[in-house]
DNA sequence: TATACAAATAGTAACTATTATCATTATTAG
DNA sequence: CTAATAATGATAATAGTTACTATTTGTATA
């Protein structure tokens, strides 16, 4: 395996990231950065998040929309994505403590051995729900 | 809405997905549908998966390769997918179960009102555990 | 500090999965 | 049977991502 070398880009990338926590797609974080650096490539971009996945600095995550998404946060925590305004919320930490035992307890129905899980919860946000009583709107469960 | 006509190619593509139990993708299933169809077309084959899901009669699966998967049990289960043939299993109805309460449990940390989930596990199935071990392979963790 | 070599880059082409368009064909209500 | 319209096959278009390549950058060492 080879050595990673220094890249102002990377850094870039990297720091971006973290700064905050909306789990960009590549594009939205590709938009951003070229703020700092106008002439990076998208291909930098994604070949750097998809060498900082590696590393295990960052993590990416699918939420079903089609495109990859990444999130600085490399702690033990589970997802919440709105299904109106498709916003992906980190959820409090406890969440991820309550289901620390999910591949305990589903192993005895595996068809193998379980060595990680991926778990996404759907639904409508606080903002949303709190935007649509203002507007007078009653959407259906 | 509009009301949908029967169709040929539909009631082919829904019977194929039923008789088979590997969560196939929409080019898989165009292939085996064009023994029967040989002039049917892909965006036929996703035009009408799409429209069952939208039914209910069949469901989509995300397990994180890029493609959508489809499955013809719409019956709540969960997915097992090995990490090393890529093969999507069904995990038996009492892990969903075991699991039936994951909504409840997340809600009191959640950004909003959870409506439903998506899981997946991961891992190594049986079949290719022993295949390893028949070759003597030693795989790490 | 200069050299030298691997890694990273920007720009672009290519690729994969999926959706959209549209002229033609098939289904169905009356 | 006919009219209305949904569905089709063929193909173009799109979105997201990866691959390629000539050039630039980072770094170890002479």
């Amino acid at each position: 395996m080879k050595v990673l070398k220094y890249s102002r880009q990377r850094e870039s990338i990297k720091a971006s990231l973290m700064s905050r926590h909306d789990h960009p797609t590549a594009d939205a974080l590709y938009a951003s950065i070229r703020e700092e650096f106008p002439n990076i490539s998208l291909g930098t971009v994604y070949r750097n998040l998809n060498l900082l996945v590696e590393t295990g600095e960052i993590c990416k995550i699918h939420c079903g929309d089609g495109a990859d998404h990444f999130d600085g946060n490399t702690s033990d925590h589970y997802h919440f994505v709105c299904r109106e305004c498709s916003q992906i919320y980190d959820m409090e930490l406890k969440a991820a403590e309550a289901l620390r035992e999910l591949d305990t307890s589903a192993q005895d129905y595996a068809p193998g051995v379980i060595d990680g899980h991926s778990v996404m919860f759907f639904g409508r946000c606080q903002n949303c729900i709190e935007k649509n009583k203002k507007e007078g709107i009653d959407k259906p469960a």
